[in-house]
DNA sequence: GCCTTAGTTTGATAGAAATCAAAATAGACT
DNA sequence: AGTCTATTTTGATTTCTATCAAACTAAGGC
């Protein structure tokens, strides 16, 4: 009967709520995940991610961001692949995320 | 000698630190203090907010808040006003301000 | 000078959130 | 089938954060 595999917790963007998408991206760690994943080319596996965290650790701020509706995740095999909802928070929330990744992205840049 | 009137915490624009500062707008307060603040016509008293919290609590939500860099404090006799830090916050990171401000906003206001 | 008003400071408390470790699950590979 | 890899679940712990109450400070007005 249940396969267990399938992820039903990902909100439609018409029940996006603002204060919660700015909570799950606040956590640094989340922060970090949203980031590399905006500078990455392609969709990336959760272990794939540089965290100074445990796995299970990670699981937790995965868990954050999809049930905010910040990322959809899909399973690969035994992989957990991740994708930024970029064009469902930019319909809900008009500049947010692009705002976000760069004011994020310019502190690494500018050397200063 | 020590007047103990002078705010000397508010970080200066190139100290801003993003994840700090979405850290203090991610609260639910501190949200509302940030809308409040960005609706109002003129500067605001801390205590002409309407919060559903006692007073010394509100007064740890402005200080992080201040320190944050978000908003601007002065006393004006026994008041303390705020103002927001809109320019300052443009500077640092463009469109950020405006596009929270905009996606709290419309959710009061488009009734669905 | 005294009382009122506005807000802060200082504790103390309670609830939430992050963290890790260990065990469990599931697909891929041999 | 058995093993390896990837990730989750569960449970325990600890660290933060928000919160309130009470006492304190300071300016304004009488």
């Amino acid at each position: 009967m249940s396969r267990g595999r399938e992820i039903t917790d990902e909100p439609e963007v018409d029940d996006f709520d603002f204060p919660r998408v700015l909570n799950a991206v606040a956590d640094p760690i989340r922060l970090a995940i949203v980031t590399q994943l905006a500078a990455a080319p392609t969709d990336v596996s959760c272990g794939s991610f540089i965290l100074p965290v445990h796995p299970s650790t990670a699981t937790h701020h995965f868990t954050a961001l999809r049930q905010a509706g910040v990322i959809h995740q899909y399973y690969a095999g035994t992989s957990r692949m991740n994708v930024l909802r970029r064009d469902d928070l930019n319909e809900a929330f008009p500049g947010f995320l692009d705002s976000v990744i760069s004011a994020v992205t310019k502190v690494s840049t500018s050397a200063r």
